[in-house]
DNA sequence: GAGTGGTCTAGACCACAAT
DNA sequence: TTGTGGTCTAGACCACTCC
């Protein structure tokens, strides 16, 4: 190898990158088999053992799936339950034939907390975008938004006014969401969302806790109050 | 290597199972050094990538955290239920190295009410089968499962004691399941909930309403009740 | 039999943490 | 400086699939 340059990121990641990128890229269709290791570790230039590393995340994942003797496939799109896919409130109420209406509660900067940071990859203090957002349908609250948002991924986030467009909706609109991770709990809420979502503070609350990210980082995390009794998930297999 | 003796299951899996079951022996307690892979290497005998693999998947799995330059480490327990799939919770308990138990509270005929008879497809009033009971991880009830199933599915599990096997691996085991549907909401629990999960009505619960059927009709509706703060599901994309 | 993935080796160099 | 994990190499043998 004649480079002496060191890239920070390891050549397993660049070649699952390379791949992922080339899978969205249609360069191979569902169920297509992709080059052998032995072919791929040539191209990339890297011992087999690294391309292995690669595509076993992969297969863990679920990009793909591979068969011994056989060969690496592109694996069939994933269908999640819809118990994760958590859409797009608005379009949800508006499914149901519904009046859909928000308010913007807060909109500021606010300085990362030690945890926020190192979810965030930036520095305790610096600068995360913040808006809490009450979503009504036929009047009755029926969420509160409280979401954290990388300042680096959406830079004008404080100029948005979030009337006719969802922060969800504008985030994957400036930034392409690679993925997203889910917590669900049970949980009671403090006095102000109460207040929002007009019910007691012994009343249960159904909470979602979300995080997108982008390719390398993570985009924004949401906390997503229901009234428990209001709102259920929903799915099947 | 003297040995012509082939192990069906690879040296890395033997590794991650020894080092889960003495982890569950506590011979490391949370948050713990475990030994480095060197020494790992050499007292199981083998190369330091093969020890690097089954580490590598406990870390992905979550039962290690791994610090570069410092050690690895015993991970704190984690209490996540994948979204994603249905599993059985004592799989679940024993994947997380901890151990599972239950106990069974009720297991009894009772007549189908008006709306049990309409899901099931019976009659108002026929006998419906049901089992209470409660799944506990390192003693702590971390699910009560209040479960009615349909007797023409599975006509002897009034006979069954759910000691070593759960309602919900019985019943796929005695009939194919074609689906599952899923409700998730947050609910106070009642007295006699609040009573097996060892919490207080006033603590919020994570509910999941389960509805599994087989080729032709229902099999089984369960309702799993959580403690809100032990209990969280999580899922990704 | 040829090609594929699954596993394993015995080294190596590096970044980082603890000291 | 020493010890740790993170990564990578260039081979190897095997089980399995497909032809």
């Amino acid at each position: 190898m004649t480079s002496a340059e060191k890239s920070a990121t390891p050549r397993y990641q660049q070649i699952k990158q390379d791949l992922l990128d080339r899978i969205a890229a249609k360069e191979w269709g569902i169920g297509e088999a992709i080059p052998p290791e032995q072919t791929l570790a040539r191209d990339f230039g890297v011992a087999r053992m690294t391309v292995n590393r690669a595509l076993q995340e992969l297969t863990q994942a679920g990009v793909l799936v591979r068969r011994r003797g056989s060969g690496t496939y592109v694996a069939p799109p994933r269908v999640h339950t819809s118990l994760l896919q958590i859409r797009n409130i608005a379009d949800e109420i508006a499914e149901r034939g519904h009046r859909y209406d928000s308010a913007l509660l807060r909109l500021e900067s606010v300085p990362a907390s030690a945890d926020q940071a190192l979810l965030f990859g930036i520095e305790t203090g610096a600068p995360l975008f913040r808006s809490v957002i009450v979503h009504r349908e036929n009047d009755v609250p029926i969420q509160v938004e409280d979401r954290l948002v990388n300042p680096e991924v959406a830079p004008h986030y404080l100029a948005q006014r979030f009337k006719t467009q969802t922060p969800s909706a504008y985030l994957s609109m400036v930034a392409p969401l690679a993925g997203a991770h889910y917590t669900v709990e049970a949980r009671l809420p403090g006095r102000e969302i109460a207040a929002h979502l007009a019910i007691s503070t012994k009343d249960p609350c159904l909470v979602v806790l979300r995080t997108t990210r982008t390719e390398d980082r993570v985009a924004s995390q949401a906390e997503l109050w229901h009234p428990g009794q209001l709102y259920q998930l929903t799915g099947g297999v």
